[in-house]
DNA sequence: ATATTTATAGACTGATTAGTCAATCATTAT
DNA sequence: ATAATGATTGACTAATCAGTCTATAAATAT
């Protein structure tokens, strides 16, 4: 029904595959099952629709990780509940957690601008912040944590994608490496 | 002289800077100060340019890091100098470094065989399961640890080229989160 | 009912691209 | 010297691509 929505996930999933530019607007548009002069309709540019795509998937992502996140709780299990939820995330949409870091180390990432990339941070860089205040986490930059976590994040989510793992046996390693995070930050 | 350098060296500054497929062969030969089919004499496809432009990358990469670990030292003193050789080396090749990470999240990695990822992250795993052997580095799956390991230094590098540091900022950056590193894996 | 806007279609175009090819130039071997 | 091999050139081509354009259909407003 909703075109647009279609060209987008049907791009997303091409991108990945293929690449940016090996994923010609007309195999998008024949995929998603519309006329190419529709992909247009909803898109000024190609690149229009590749940063929109960006945006939407990030923002789609980081609006999970902090939907359960009672405030109730400890900020270990505050935390822990981000980190799992970043990781099972990535794991369900596989192709989603990719595009982003393809994005990331491509040329269009300089095409974000500064604006959105503070917005998107913000969440996670406040609660760093609390935090360090609370004296729970070690006193570094912001920046720096938060980078270190995304970066940990990055290659927990590698390991268990080019492995085949049982449900429990992943849960192990999730729950392991979360030890080894939080005492490398606490 | 070398021409074919000249047109790996050329090739890979402009796909760093405009991605793979918005860099036309002409554009590279062009730059390159050769002839279009200079280029063809040299490499049969684009592909096999880009794909020797990652091997020959990453080895060089992989060969600095070992030059001057000498096997007299302890454990943690060789582990620290290839820690801080591969960020020295990213800092100092930064468009190297940038190429290998845009590579590794295209959907050229998958055409790398297995055999030379394997052969690539060889000696990293070699240290570790010594590490491990002598009770020095926790007891776990060396994949596990050569990704944790591999995605905390991207995330310093990150953060190291997204702000700029003296020098001196720089080497208490790296100590210290090398020590975080060293603390978690053993 | 009628007018206006929005959605959709697909043929078309101008520009660009990877790769070819036939012809020289340079180097090395005989 | 001569032959043979390899390096280099740049014009050329067949294919492809992003984006345009005109025409209709559908939806919405008046």
């Amino acid at each position: 029904m909703d075109k647009k929505e279609e060209i987008l996930k049907t791009a997303l999933k091409s991108f990945v595959e293929f690449g940016f530019h090996a994923t010609p607007t007309s195999k998008i548009a024949k995929e998603a099952g519309v006329a190419n002069g529709t992909l247009f309709h909803y898109f000024k540019t190609k690149e229009e629709l590749i940063l929109l795509l960006y945006s939407q998937t990030k923002t789609r992502l980081i609006e999970y990780l902090y939907t359960n996140a009672s405030k109730d709780e400890s900020l270990e299990l505050i935390f822990k509940s981000i980190y799992t939820n970043t990781i099972e995330w990535a794991q369900e949409n596989k192709a989603e957690f990719y595009f982003i870091q393809q994005f990331s180390t491509s040329p269009f990432y300089g095409l974000i601008s500064p604006e959105e990339i503070t917005k998107q941070a913000k969440p996670h860089l406040d609660f760093l912040r609390d935090g360090i205040k609370a004296a729970v986490i070690k006193p570094m930059p912001v920046d720096l944590l938060n980078t270190l976590i995304n970066s940990h994040i990055a290659g927990i989510n590698q390991y268990l994608s080019t492995q085949e793992f049982s449900t429990a046996k992943q849960k192990k390693i999730i729950n392991e490496s979360f030890q080894l995070l939080w005492d490398m930050i606490t």
